[in-house]
DNA sequence: AACGCTATCAACCGCTCTCGC
DNA sequence: AGCGAGAGCGGTTGATAGCGT
């Protein structure tokens, strides 16, 4: 069948409870991962790709709805200076919190593109992150392009600023106040895993 | 009360990545 | 090595709630 046939046999749209309890009972029985499975078993007529995402960002167990935390938006701000938009790894780094979420919450309250639509009501907001910082500001990285026209010498500085900071940052991180969990622990210490994550990623490995 | 505007966030789309064959 | 299918990710859209006039 060809996939616009199927895609126009999809449902789309919100979610009804009662469809969130089939998916649950879906994936209890067929397992994370397997959507198609699911998508064909459960008969909710909804693609593989919709169950996926209803799954992992409002059905999973874990899930922490609610406003963010003082220190989660901190974390999401510097992590973000980190990784750029590379959601689903800043959300790995806060338990509960989905890539969606995180995306989301960015978007609307930290983006500066966006948020300056909005300056009036984020005012208040942006003075409380300020706080964070003696300056009142968050800590600008330097970047290849602005440390030298030579891409090793820059990358090293670049790389020897990101590690100089998080060394930093581990230290001066209050504890959580979430509860830990077994599979996703809070790890304020950005690991080893975290940064190879994010050092052999194209724009960076070819300089390496 | 009615209308228009804005902010928020759930969900979709299209692309990339990964894995099995 | 190359291909296809499925999973995952990030960008974007659209519905709607809330607020101001």
């Amino acid at each position: 069948m060809k996939d616009k046939e199927v895609k126009t046999r999809m449902k789309r749209g919100f979610w009804k409870p009662e469809e969130d309890l089939i998916l649950k009972n879906c994936v209890e029985t067929h397992g994370e991962g397997n959507w198609a499975t699911i998508s064909e078993k459960s008969g909710l007529m909804r693609s593989g790709k919709s169950c996926r995402l209803r799954w992992k960002n409002y059905l999973r167990p874990n899930i922490k709805r609610g406003m963010m935390s003082e220190d989660e938006k901190d974390l999401i701000i510097r992590l973000h200076k980190l990784l750029g938009n590379r959601w689903s790894l800043i959300a790995g780094r806060l338990p509960g919190r989905t890539d969606n979420e995180v995306k989301n919450f960015w978007n609307t309250h930290l983006n500066n593109k966006r948020s300056c639509r909005s300056k009036k009501k984020h005012v208040k907001f942006e003075e409380a992150n300020n706080t964070h910082s003696p300056q009142g500001k968050i800590q600008e990285y330097p970047t290849v392009e602005t440390v030298s026209n030579n891409k090793e010498v820059a990358t090293k500085t670049v790389l020897d600023s990101w590690i100089e900071e998080m060394q930093d940052f581990n230290c001066s991180l209050p504890s959580p106040n979430v509860p830990f969990l077994e599979d996703e622990p809070f790890i304020p210490i950005l690991d080893d895993i975290l940064l190879l994550e994010a050092f052999t990623r194209n724009e960076i490995q070819p300089f390496l």
